[in-house]
DNA sequence: ATGAAAGTTGAACCAACTTTCAACTTGTGG
DNA sequence: CCACAAGTTGAAAGTTGGTTCAACTTTCAT
């Protein structure tokens, strides 16, 4: 339940390696490592949060010496903050296909809610590492949702610009976003993480609201 | 900024002393010293995090000794517990009376996120004790949000009643209690917390979307 | 007034981590 | 195949901060 099966997620997430500074491997060997200790991080982080979280708990479990995790990071708070970084990242690549095959602007957040919720019911420890981030990486966690905000802002400019939506000015649009974003964070904890909803169906109910809203 | 003016906002949550099991205090003189403990405990955990604050921290700014903590909490974590639980109740105290001038179901959650943003302006503390109670005292945490996401849906079930809004079963109800909680507080966040833009502003722009949603 | 209960004090103890480092191993380019 | 750079190792030093406790002070009921 806490895991899934795919032993590196962190793997996939390819070419980007943030190490702290100066840090980056120069060999594949390095890369290896480097690796295997995101993916430790991740685990570690995940099932104990970043309190109860050691650096020799994340040094076991990725079967390296102590001493190598200071190879690659310059502290705890440095995996975390370069977890957080591939976390935003994997939540973004795994929603945006999603949005391919959109009959409209308001299908398109639908369509991103319900492969949010999945993505969230499969990889909690992704759900606990960001919303984490706001105590152990500020910056990352901001980052992470004024991008996420801009990005829901964009579709629902371009959806008014096409005339499916009523218009708004930067002010009202930006609330929007911020409300859509909110409600899809809060719909992830509790039908993703703490139930298991069917993802089709909170989204459909969300997407009424959406559209034509609650009054009669 | 960090800090409002009162001294104590824990003082204010009249009679409730939540201690660990078995220290609440007997007399007059440890009630007040209770009170500095949670009003010092309150400013530390709000400016550092739980993380960085210390007990040698809060019994500092509380300006009793090291030792006086442990006659009313087992732990650090036992102090955060209870300050979860005052927080809560807090917001509760101040957005419930403002629903009184209600003009129906739809107007009572306007008012209750422009109270809510207010609030949150004038104390980023309780905002992030709360937040960081889902690593920290997860219980807490959860409890403070299904006991909020009830109250949301027995309003809708009342307007529902009324037949201001379209009804709605129990799953139905619950999605949206949950979308409008989260929409909330993610403003809460960006308007309250990193910006401080008008809550009537950003209310009545959500009010819209909540009554007749953004299609044309 | 008085003694038992309640509360306060802070030095000292201790467990848990983080971080460093010098020796050792592995891999690779010339 | 050798030499040097990159990477790895884990014991040990160093730090931090939570928790204990026995002595001391204050309160209050009788």
């Amino acid at each position: 339940m806490t895991q899934n099966g795919n032993t590196s997620i962190v793997t996939q997430a390819a070419s980007l390696s943030p190490a702290s500074e100066g840090k980056a491997p120069r060999t594949a060997r390095g890369e290896k490592t480097l690796r295997k200790i995101l993916d430790a991080a991740l685990g570690e982080f995940g099932e104990k949060g970043f309190g109860d979280s050691s650096i020799v708990g994340i040094t076991t479990r990725a079967k390296v010496a102590l001493g190598t995790f200071y190879t690659y990071f310059d502290s705890k708070e440095a995996v975390f903050a370069a977890l957080v970084g591939d976390m935003s990242k994997r939540v973004r690549d795994h929603v945006a296909p999603a949005l391919g095959g959109a009959r409209d602007g308001l299908d398109a957040e639908r369509l991103a809610l319900e492969a949010y919720l999945g993505f969230v019911a499969g990889h909690k420890e992704v759900y606990r590492i960001i919303d984490e981030a706001e105590f152990v990486d500020p910056a990352g966690f901001r980052a992470h949702y004024e991008t996420t905000a801009s990005r829901i802002a964009g579709r629902l400019a371009a959806a008014a610009g096409r005339g499916e939506i009523g218009g708004a000015d930067a002010f009202a649009t930006e609330v929007r976003a911020w409300a859509i974003m909110g409600m899809n964070v809060f719909l992830g904890l509790r039908f993703g993480v703490w139930g298991n909803e069917p993802p089709a169906a909170v989204a459909a109910e969300v997407n009424h609201l959406l559209r034509t809203g609650l009054e009669v």
